[in-house]
RNA sequence: GCACAGGUGACCGAGUGGUUAAUGGUAGCAGACUGUAAAUCUGCCGCUCUCCGGAGCUACGGAGGUUCGAAUCCUCCCCUGUGCA
């Protein structure tokens, strides 16, 4: 899942990330609602027909924000008081303030409000920590189930731009003729679903304990939070390792903030549903290519006079026309088309990558594609 | 020709007797980035060695000089800009 925090995914546009085949983004709680506001989001019809995006979308519920924001926050039993980040106003997030903000945004999928655990963090740390995350868990599920709204604009997944009840005038299009062709066949449920988020820190008991009490809870979805935070990656296989053996299968098991491709590639293979990951998007802007032959850092001089694609196995639309050389320039010169070209290459090899994945899955082996991630990056 | 103002490391530009191989920028070279305070951040950036602690050279237009010590003060010369002839 591509990340688009304040709602976009940086350096690309809707109609891209739909040629790319993305089909679920993420939006984010914290920052939608400082700017521009839920209210306002939702009073234009939600988040999907704000961003003009009628895939599916989840939002993040703030909860990562109690970790990055580290600075700006205090965390207490009701919840966070933030320190904005834009203007220094402060602001109390709880769970069921997350909850009525991700409604008013009309995500399909809605995240638990949680803390994200620091690491290191010691043993008792962790578990104050986790117990917190389970008891906010309780509230948002308590909060969504009694407010939960139908999700705007997503119903029919046809492109409706200038029509707010496009769904009373029985689906039609209102305008753009042709574009509902596209997405005719991507269906969405109308009701949002809440996903609960395990913690537990690095201790494997304490992740375990989380995961079985936050089943107990009986969500549709599961998250694992609180990893790629400087721990090792076999620490965080462990603790994915430990939880999936847990969480139901039957159920979307969902890997918070991950990964490299290689990564990505080892934990739909351990059983990982779903994942979301800055990296290609937050890389790509700083220069560094994901390619089949490994990762490039387009500004290095050696790719002054490359006429070569970034990447030559490649059929995005990037690696289809331009070459190294370009690449290079556009971003040696701080020109904006070189996040935006080094975003779009990046996005659809990493989407291109679980689209591999997934056919590998359906014919039944995925061993060949781990043995080959060892190049993938 | 005269009068002012200047000449600093690839470039711009601080520094006006001593912690100065010389502040800052820029350019250049490389690295980092994992539920986005990130089109951001970090390191290197005179030359030669290095056991990475450092060592030795050469440097602030040129040549002399003053001084224990000079990019900084003095003399002459060269060059640039502006104004006047």
């Amino acid at each position: 899942m591509p990340v688009g925090t304040a709602g976009t995914v940086k350096a690309v546009s809707q109609d891209i990330l739909e040629e790319l085949g993305a089909q679920i983004i993420l939006g984010n709680t914290y920052h939608l609602y400082l700017r521009p506001g839920h209210e306002l989001v939702r009073k234009l019809g939600g988040l999907h027909r704000f961003m003009s995006w009628d895939r599916a979308l989840l939002t993040d519920s703030g909860g990562f924000q109690v970790f990055s924001l580290s600075e700006l926050r205090k965390v207490k039993e009701e919840g966070v008081s933030f320190r904005s980040h834009l203007d220094g106003t402060s602001h109390l997030f709880t769970p069921e303030r997350s909850m009525e903000i991700q409604i008013a945004l009309g995500a399909d999928i809605v995240m638990a409000f949680d803390e994200c655990t620091e690491h290191p963090a010691e043993r008792d740390r962790a578990r104050e920590s986790m117990e917190m995350t389970l008891r906010w868990a309780r509230r948002s599920k308590d909060y969504f189930e009694a407010h939960k709204q139908e999700v705007p604009w997503s119903e029919s997944g046809h492109r409706v731009i200038g029509s707010s009840d496009h769904r009373k005038s029985g689906g039609t299009p209102a305008t753009q003729p042709g574009a509902a062709a596209v997405h005719e066949s991507i269906t969405k449920p109308n009701v949002p679903a809440l996903f609960g988020i395990v913690q537990g820190g690095m201790y494997t008991d304490l992740r375990r304990e989380s995961a079985e009490r936050t089943i107990e809870l009986d969500f549709p979805g599961y998250a694992i939070g609180g990893l790629s935070v400087g721990e090792s990656r076999a620490k965080t296989m462990e603790m994915i390792g430990t939880v999936l053996e847990i969480l139901p299968k039957d159920k979307p098991r969902y890997v918070m903030g991950v990964g490299y491709p290689e990564e990505i590639v080892q934990y739909a293979a351990m059983g990982v549903d779903m994942m979301d990951c800055v990296l290609p998007t937050r890389a790509a802007r700083h220069g560094l290519l994901f390619t089949s032959e490994g990762r490039i850092n387009i500004k290095n001089a050696r790719y002054a006079q490359d006429q070569g694609p970034a990447d030559p196995k490649c059929r995005c639309r990037v690696c289809a026309r331009y070459t190294r050389a370009y690449l290079r320039h556009l971003f040696v010169s701080a020109e904006p088309l070189a996040g935006v070209l080094n975003t779009v290459h990046n996005l659809a090899f990493y989407l291109d990558t679980m689209r591999s994945v997934r056919h590998a899955i359906t014919l039944g082996d995925l061993s060949g594609m781990l043995a080959g991630s060892v190049s993938l990056a």
